[in-house]
DNA sequence: CGGCAAATACTG
DNA sequence: CAGTAT
DNA sequence: GCCG
């Protein structure tokens, strides 16, 4: 989600005052304090698709401190302009400008300073009540009073230009305050948000994000510390952790929970060390996929990139094919070929190739074949004729190796013998959506239209219940410039005694009528559980003036009881490669995880291992830290989940 | 030689 | 319910 | 296909 969309979120959430320990003389004291009561922060990341955790962190730190973080730059509402992008001591003013939607930094009211995190962070509370410098009284969480005191602003003004605003740089008092009412020229980040992902967004960010933290750790090793902290500081988590009441204050809704309780690790501890444990971990891991964060597309100059393409082709002819045998040929390919792709430097050799793990004897054959002759004979072989057909009819949503095949044996050729169902084979209703929409669904769409239609029908949903969480999951969470489809989430919190039940079935209507949702391709079953559903369905972008495009695209919309949220955020989160790894992982550890959450002494008969003895019991599934944490599995942004 | 992820929905 | 697809 |  956006950083916008958290502060939204945020202001939903009671405020439950953080504590403090005070040193008064001898003793200490706990203190429950509302530290940035009658602050109204707008809170400038520079992060244009999502919040990172250090952003949400920070934001939380911000609220349960009394504070409010707007959702929208508003220069009526806003105290103070938080800046902190990526380098947090070098604010960045033209990522400030195009946050805030303004064309200069003077643009911005005097008596708004534009400041630093740290000068948050300066607040303290002062025990004694000594009133001396900044201070300020605001209330306890008790209904009683306290002294805070903090830095004046202009000590951590982002910049130089406006260190004047605000209070403190000279006790001028009054009469700057209405000057520039500085009411944004361009668009507000509110309105930016309307067509949220358009043009603007995706050119900022217009590869697959995972490139960028994969360069940016690569750089960070390369060149020092100092990158790396930069590093760290974006990707992962490390941001101040709120006192250790927060964790009990933070509402459900809340993913760092359990980080916040497992790490108390001071702004940036130690980022050299932090460093040193994931190339330590990327070293000895040799054991999951999902272990070591993403550290693949580091397409240019690989050595052996004429094996991987060799590689690549034959496993994609095995997977057109129909047999077990190739699905698992299939896997097999695809974690050697991984491991090739990231080996340093060029395979000479059989013995050399078999000793990366993951290529056994019949790789490292084929590896001496094109090491030798530059060809790989086995494509010739698998290449038969029936694949492109197969291929062409696997291109149909609902048809899968063997109906194609089927349809192949049976004469057909092409996508209009089976619209004339050619010699009588059968196409079922959803079969023939996919064939009436072959193009359509087999084309990628832009990251700005699957937002798009995200938010629209994000609009409805909350239109049904302003309570509902709903979020986009799949390649658009992972980042991707492109999306095949849209994966969206819903749930609700229960803590008010309501349910998302019913709900799907009125955002389906709703969605028909809006003329959202064009085709049904699957309906939920509610018979079981009437919070947990799926419904995959066709949909378009809500339609502009004067604008015909109408491709239809995939939307799957999942719904699943609250207390699952974390374990369906992984798992429809992907990428599939990543969550398969995932969870063989926790099968190793004696554990299992679905969409519902991660088990423990789940019992599989030997016989029909798809049958389980017994079920279990639930471990973790409200956030994916808690699960990450449990199976050992380093904290990763989803942008980092790449492993197809 | 068995395991390699795991669940839901549709079809017949 | 088994087989298929996602 | 690879691994234990």
């Amino acid at each position: 989600m956006t950083a916008a969309e958290y502060a939204q979120t945020l202001q939903l959430k009671p405020v439950v005052p953080a504590t403090a320990t005070v040193s008064g003389g001898d003793s200490q004291r706990k203190w429950r304090h509302l530290l940035l009561k009658d602050f109204t922060f707008f809170y400038v990341s520079g992060e244009l698709t999502y919040a990172s955790q250090s952003t949400k962190k920070r934001m939380d730190y911000i609220h349960c401190r009394g504070g409010i973080v707007l959702p929208a730059y508003d220069p009526e509402l806003v105290t103070h302009i938080i800046v902190d992008t990526a380098n947090p001591d070098k604010p960045d003013a033209g990522v400030t400008l195009r946050t805030l939607g303004l064309k200069k930094l003077s643009d911005i009211p005097d008596h708004v300073p534009t400041v630093k995190w740290k000068w948050v962070n300066s607040a303290k509370l002062v025990p004694n009540g000594d009133r001396a410098g900044n201070f300020r009284i605001v209330e306890d969480g008790n209904g009683g009073h306290v002294t805070v005191r903090m830095d004046w602003e202009f000590m951590h003004s982002a910049f130089v230009a406006r260190v004047h605003a605000g209070k403190g740089f000279k006790n001028t008092g009054g009469n700057e305050k209405d000057k520039g009412k500085g009411k944004p020229k361009a668009k507000t980040t509110a309105q930016r948000k309307e067509g949220e992902n358009s043009e603007e967004e995706d050119n900022d960010s217009a590869e697959d994000i995972s490139d960028i933290s994969c360069a940016c750790r690569l750089i960070g090793s390369v060149v020092g510390v100092r990158l790396i902290f930069v590093c760290s500081r974006n990707f992962t988590q490390d941001a101040p952790s709120p006192p250790p009441s927060a964790k009990e204050t933070t509402p459900a809704v809340n993913q760092t929970k359990s980080v916040q309780s497992e790490r108390e690790i001071p702004f940036i501890s130690d980022p050299l060390g932090e460093f040193e444990a994931l190339a330590k971990e990327e070293k000895k891991a040799e054991g999951f996929l999902c272990d070591a964060p993403n550290s693949n597309s580091l397409t240019s100059e690989c050595p052996n990139q004429d094996i991987v393409d060799k590689l690549e082709e034959l496993m994609e002819l095995h997977r057109a094919k129909p047999t077990e045998e190739d699905k698992w040929r299939v896997y097999s390919y695809s974690k050697s070929i991984r491991k090739i792709r990231t080996y340093p430097h060029r395979i000479t050799s059989y013995e050399e190739a078999r000793n990366i793990p993951g290529v056994g004897d019949k790789t490292a054959l084929k590896i001496k074949e094109i090491l030798e002759t530059g060809e790989l004979r086995r494509i010739d072989i698998e290449y038969t004729e029936d694949l492109d057909v197969v291929h062409l009819f696997q291109g149909i949503y609902g048809v899968g190796q063997h109906i194609a095949y089927m349809w192949y044996s049976a004469g057909c050729r092409t996508l209009d013998d089976i619209r004339e169902r050619k010699n009588g084979i059968k196409v079922s209703d959803v079969q023939e959506i996919g064939l009436k929409y072959y193009d359509d669904i087999n084309t990628r769409m832009p990251r700005a239209e699957a937002g798009e239609i995200f938010t629209a029908i994000k609009r409805t949903a909350v239109s049904i219940d302003p309570h509902l969480y709903v979020e986009i999951m799949g390649s658009y969470r992972r980042g991707k410039a492109t999306c095949g489809d849209i994966d969206i989430l819903i749930t609700r919190p229960t803590d008010d005694g309501n349910s998302h039940e019913g709900v799907l079935a009125s955002l389906l209507s709703a969605l028909q009528r809006e003329g959202i949702i064009r085709e049904n391709l699957s309906m939920p079953d509610f018979k079981d559980d009437p919070l947990e559903a799926v419904y995959r369905g066709l949909c378009v972008r809500p339609l502009r003036e004067g604008e015909g495009h109408d491709t239809k695209r995939l939307v799957h919309i999942l719904t699943v009881p609250y207390k699952s949220r974390g374990a369906a955020l992984i798992y429809y989160t992907g990428d599939d490669i990543f969550n398969r790894s995932l969870r063989l992982k926790a099968n190793k550890m004696g554990y299992s995880l679905n969409q519902r959450g991660l088990f423990a002494g789940v019992v599989r008969s030997t016989e029909n291992k798809m049958i389980k003895t017994c079920d279990g019991h639930i471990i973790a599934s409200e956030t994916e830290q808690e699960i990450f944490r449990i199976l050992g599995v380093p904290w990763q942004e989803p942008w980092e989940r790449v492993r197809s």
